[in-house]
DNA sequence: CGTAGTTACGTACGCCGTACGCAGTGCGAT
DNA sequence: ATCGCACTGCGTACGGCGTACGTAACTACG
């Protein structure tokens, strides 16, 4: 029988190998640089068995005695460059900064491989990268004297605010791919059917911040750092009403 | 000719109806409908034109004739649901509470329609309904003497938390959907892993946190109402540090 | 040394989005 | 009044997808 049973379990959990058998030609590393490399060239939905297969240079099918499912690569494949982070041996003991630091590490990561804002949120584990993740930053709270769950909630909207931020600015990059026709027309004809509708009148307030726009281009570096210095303010102090 | 010339345009600038020809047996929005039913039933992956053509009882390809390609289908499904935000005739004039009651009702949304929160990053543009929204919050901040920037990032940023909550509370079970096991095996599988690793001493800091967090159930209610009051909270002072 | 468990992988099934072509319909122009 | 054409409905087909299953070769363990 190829691969084994479909049975309840996690991927971090399944040992590559177990001794028993022929050599494997590839290990379970080789074909997630494989798939990564393949989604940092042609986006997400290129990454597919007969594509990362084609890409080692084997048959589809053998992809499963390493991978059980697809869904598995993807986990994998969040974990693999979830490894990107450089962590520092020890905190700096000024949790806003370090926190700082791992948003901005986070985004650049997220740059690098446009594919992973948008599957993070579905293969998205407790794999062995993001519990190296998870305890650095509770070891740069570690002076903040709150409960622990309130720390957790800390990371989690740190952690998504990068995610949507980056999500949001590769929304229209990401969907033009495979698309017919190009970005540029694109995103040409999304402003063109904006202008028609404000120009229409009916939206006086949105038309009024679209006249006032232009004269301040915006910088997404700096939104971001002040996005993230305006969270963490937020949980600097205390809360006036609930 | 079946359909249009597949040309750069936006699905809302494109007509429903020109007059000639027979009369439509559906409406764009019976099929808009008929997916949202789908999707909400049974997730948004069993939304495939085949299903709505089955669901509406016409044959596959006459969707064709209301929807240029299946992409558009999510952006009108999310226009649909985007409808769903009750808008008074006009804002209270404190900010704070009418975009506090913009949050919880998104997440009500988003809780009716467990899909949204997934594809909103990938289908969103200036649709009617977003541009309705849009126009409505920056109704509700006149009042707030800020640049226009600031209260777009503001919108963005409550928007972006309330679907990142709700996306990362509905990971598990929408990832359970179409696993060859059941969502309470999937989680125990899991849980049984985190826990495994976090016995193994290599992770102090969470093995604290999990050995306080039981005595302190979590209310996700709770949460999320701080979370957007502390996010509220961060664009009514000023910036500590850049 | 047999045999069980593994690797590699070809074939096949049932999905998917959608291009294309044809028949029938009814409005607009003549 | 009638002709033409834009439109609707929809069957067929193509190239993709994930993956179940079967077969043959191989090797470590009992």
């Amino acid at each position: 029988m190829a691969g084994r049973a479909a049975v309840p379990e996690v991927i971090w959990a399944r040992p590559e190998r177990t001794g028993r058998g022929p050599k494997p030609a590839y290990s379970r590393r080789d074909i997630v640089d494989a798939a990564v490399r393949i989604a940092d060239a042609d986006g997400i939905d290129a990454v597919s068995m007969r594509r990362v297969a084609a890409e080692l240079g084997c048959g589809t099918m053998s992809l499963y005695n390493y991978v059980p499912r697809k869904e598995d690569l993807y986990e994998l494949m969040v974990d693999a460059v979830s490894g990107e982070y450089e962590l520092p041996e020890e905190p700096s003991g000024d949790w806003r900064a370090d926190m700082t630091a791992i948003a901005h590490q986070g985004r650049a990561i997220m740059y690098r491989h446009p594919w992973l804002a948008r599957i993070m949120t579905t293969a998205y584990g407790f794999s062995p990268n993001a519990l190296r993740f998870l305890e650095w930053c509770l070891g740069c709270l570690a002076p903040l004297d709150v409960p622990a769950g309130l720390k957790m909630q800390l990371i989690a909207m740190v952690n998504g605010t990068v995610m949507a931020t980056v999500a949001n600015e590769q929304a229209i990059a990401e969907r033009a791919r495979g698309l017919p026709w190009s970005e540029a027309e694109e995103q040409a004809v999304r402003g063109a059917y904006l202008m028609s509708q404000v120009a229409g009148g009916r939206y006086p307030h949105l038309a009024g911040l679209l006249a006032e726009a232009p004269a301040a281009p915006v910088d997404a570096d700096e939104i971001f750092a002040m996005t993230i210095a305006r969270l963490l303010d937020s949980f600097d102090t205390p809360v006036t009403r609930a």
